[in-house]
RNA sequence: CGCGGGAUGGAGCAGUCUGGUAGCUCGUUGGGCUCAUAACCCAAAGGUCGUCGGUUCAAAUCCGGCUCCCGCAA
């Protein structure tokens, strides 16, 4: 009995998914899941389900999508399921001082950096576009304050050269569960041994948005090489060509000077624009309503799109 | 019913409006040139034009159904 909880769950993307499917596969109780409304998405605007809730109905386990936690009619459902603890992960709600209060041990989160560095809600991008060498998954003890809470466990990755939101997500999102369910075990012990940030190093990853992936040419070419990285596989960096919106999905820093956005140089191995401190190849691109391709392949059939000196994002 | 674009040899595109020999840029294979080459020259192979049905003497092209892909917006 004492190394098994009764946990209630709280997540909505992919990431918390995974944390969840590691619960389910535990010797631990999920009682009940959280996750966000039902949202318009995609083509079509249909609804759906979060990750979360799929496979939190495809394994029986009742779900509950309250728009938020602060009524005390929340509260005392919370109450209800007598839970020892609660995993919070990517929920995407903010739980008042009574929620945290309710479960026997509180409730923990699994954040997606090596905190205090990266609070917020897009830690793995934003490590990536800073150009971190390392970053990792931190298991904190909830506070009221926004991922301000008394560390548990930290696990650490390196940031390769090549990873981007998508590799690093992955990668991040098989840490995680592991690192959730010692911290479970420790809490279950008494062995927690809870460090307090320091909050002069906190930093804060902002939100992405399709605005904050659009180039600044006048930046350097390696800031943008990292945020091409960073936003793929979204929002994705772009920017135009004429009139005609432009995704960049990969591209490689090369030492050559021009007018900041302009067109050096166009040929099978790809595009290159000059940036505020040397210039991006880039390699592989997107054009409205195709496929993302190798720059070869659109050079084939659309060589007349590309001509040397012009300006891009204008 | 949110708005819109698309499916043509292995890849990227044109041709569709104004039905009638399927074309371009590459790639592949063979040959040539060259000290050499990812360069250049010559030649060849490779396509039931997404799918089902309709109109027609004749459909990649016109009409309708279906499948899949993508951009915008959320």
């Amino acid at each position: 009995m004492s190394d098994s909880a009764r946990i209630v769950f709280a997540g909505t993307p992919e990431f918390a998914a995974q944390h969840l499917q590691a619960l389910l596969d535990s010797q631990h109780k999920v009682v009940s899941v959280y996750t966000q409304p039902d949202r318009p998405a995609g083509r079509g605007q249909k609804l759906v389900a979060s990750p979360v809730k799929q496979l939190a109905l495809a394994h029986d386990i009742p779900v509950l999508q309250p728009q938020n936690l602060r009524t005390e009619e929340a509260q005392a459902t919370l109450a209800e399921f007598k839970a020892d603890l609660m995993v919070v992960v990517a929920y995407g709600l903010i739980l008042p001082q009574a929620i945290l209060d309710t479960p026997r041990l509180g409730c923990i989160n699994s954040h997606a950096s090596l905190l205090p560095r990266w609070r917020g809600a897009a830690p793995i991008q934003r490590a990536i576009e800073a150009g971190d060498a390392e970053t990792g998954v931190t298991v904190m003890q909830m506070e009221a304050g926004l991922d301000t809470g008394p560390m548990l466990l930290k696990v650490a990755t390196p940031i390769a050269a090549s990873d981007t939101g998508g590799s690093l997500h992955d990668r991040l999102a098989s840490m995680g569960p592991p690192a959730v369910l010692e911290t479970v075990a420790q809490l279950l012990a008494g062995t927690a041994q809870p460090v307090i940030q320091q909050n002069e190093l906190a930093t804060y990853a902002h939100k992405l948005s399709k605005g904050c992936a659009f180039i600044d040419w006048q930046q350097p070419a390696q800031v943008i090489e990292r945020a091409v990285r960073a936003f793929h596989p979204w929002p994705i960096s772009h920017t135009l060509l004429g009139e005609t919106s432009i995704k960049v999905h990969a591209a490689q820093v090369v030492e050559q000077q021009g007018t900041p956005g302009s067109i050096l140089q166009v040929s099978r191995e790809g595009l290159l624009v000059a940036c505020g401190q040397d210039a991006l190849l880039i390699t592989q691109m997107q054009l409205p309503n195709a496929k993302a391709l190798a720059f070869a392949d659109i050079y084939n059939g659309r060589a007349e799109l590309f001509t040397l000196g012009q300006v891009l994002g204008a």
